[in-house]
DNA sequence: ATGGAAAGCAAGCAATCACTTGCATTACTT
DNA sequence: AAGTAATGCAAGTGATTGCTTGCTTTCCAT
């Protein structure tokens, strides 16, 4: 890969994600952030003014970056759509666990930062949610969605059982199998779920 | 309903609940918890020595609460899978609900405190899990659970669509449906999911 | 080379926090 | 009535935190 060269300012935002991650929003300190940026704390405030400056500035850098990896990206949804969920389900699994840190912490502090919740909800979740809902969509016009379902609350209860699910695997507590297993199983029973009744 | 005549240290405790889910396990400060509980903060130190201890206190005190009301009793599951599926759904999601502030502390700071988060699972969610694996043994041995699938992770599967739901419907966000019409999904969507194939 | 912007360094400030000490007060038991 | 345990009150301690100030150093464009 080409040098990591970031600027002070990038740099800093890299450390403040990791360090909020990692201590939360009252415990990480902007002395360890600093420290973690391999820069003088000084500098911090220089750039973001304030500790809720620089909160705000890392917002607006994880929403810029969740644009970037285009998960759920529209496939042949008209297909086989067990593959399709399987597919999508391992990405979202994958990407949801790789930031368990970070969700672990908003999760906790989303009533006490309403409103950077409230942006991450609509630039982050809401596009992936959108794209979720026309796949379905196709694969209920190719006649592979049964009825009587919103397809809106379908795509929600999907994506919360991977996302719950995520916070249960990664607890630290020994549930006697896989994450693959669960994301297999949610899959499974999803799919037969809003699959039509076959015709006897 | 009876006087609250609580001890000191109920009291106390009863307010570090409260504090501790409302502000943080970080946030949460021993002078505003004495204060909630109409105590000075002295005595709160007399009682548990330290924040840590006090913290210990509360959630022994917190999983002895969560024995008393019986989620998940056992009934007749080799019935109407459907009926008894949508009775623990509404039961469980609105226990969570109830309890969301503090839940979403403790998802929060699990990492931070791994042996309270892994005494909680223990006590508190190994016990209605192992209650509805249970009842999900009895409808499979009545025909209406079709074969394939680890009952285990099917409940976590499920709880974790309600426990994941509730997390996104409390985020402060408009989803366009009740808790209600969520719920009613998630027990449409796994009843037909976990259901055995009519033979045609 | 020189000027200006960005970064470092040392020091400190006011507020807050968990926690302590010493003593006075209340209340319950005997 | 006396004694003992629980609580209140006032004050303070040392550590940490967010943030500031003043000054020097580095570095790049002109």
């Amino acid at each position: 890969m080409s040098a990591p060269v970031l600027t002070t300012r990038d740099r800093i935002i890299q450390a403040a994600i990791q360090t909020f991650a990692r201590d939360g929003l009252q415990g990480a300190t902007t002395r360890v952030i600093a420290q973690e940026a391999g820069v003088n704390e000084v500098t911090l405030f220089r750039h973001f003014q304030s500790k809720e400056g620089l909160l705000a500035a890392m917002m607006s850098a994880i929403v810029q970056k969740s644009h970037e990896h285009g998960l759920g990206e529209t496939a042949e949804w008209s297909g086989n759509l067990k593959k399709n969920l399987r597919r999508f389900a391992d990405e979202f699994y994958a990407s949801l666990a790789s930031d368990e840190a970070f969700i672990r912490t908003m999760v906790g502090e989303a009533k006490r930062h309403p409103e950077h919740a409230k942006k991450l909800i609509m630039d982050a979740v809401k596009p992936v949610r959108d794209r979720f809902i026309a796949n379905l969509e196709a694969a209920r016009k190719a006649g592979l969605v049964r009825r009587g379902i919103d397809l809106g609350v379908a795509t929600d209860a999907f994506t919360a059982m991977l996302f719950g699910g995520m916070l249960r695997m990664t607890a630290g507590f020994d549930w006697g199998y896989e994450a693959e297993q669960f994301v297999a199983t949610c899959v499974d029973i999803f799919a037969a779920g809003i699959s039509p009744a076959p015709k006897p």
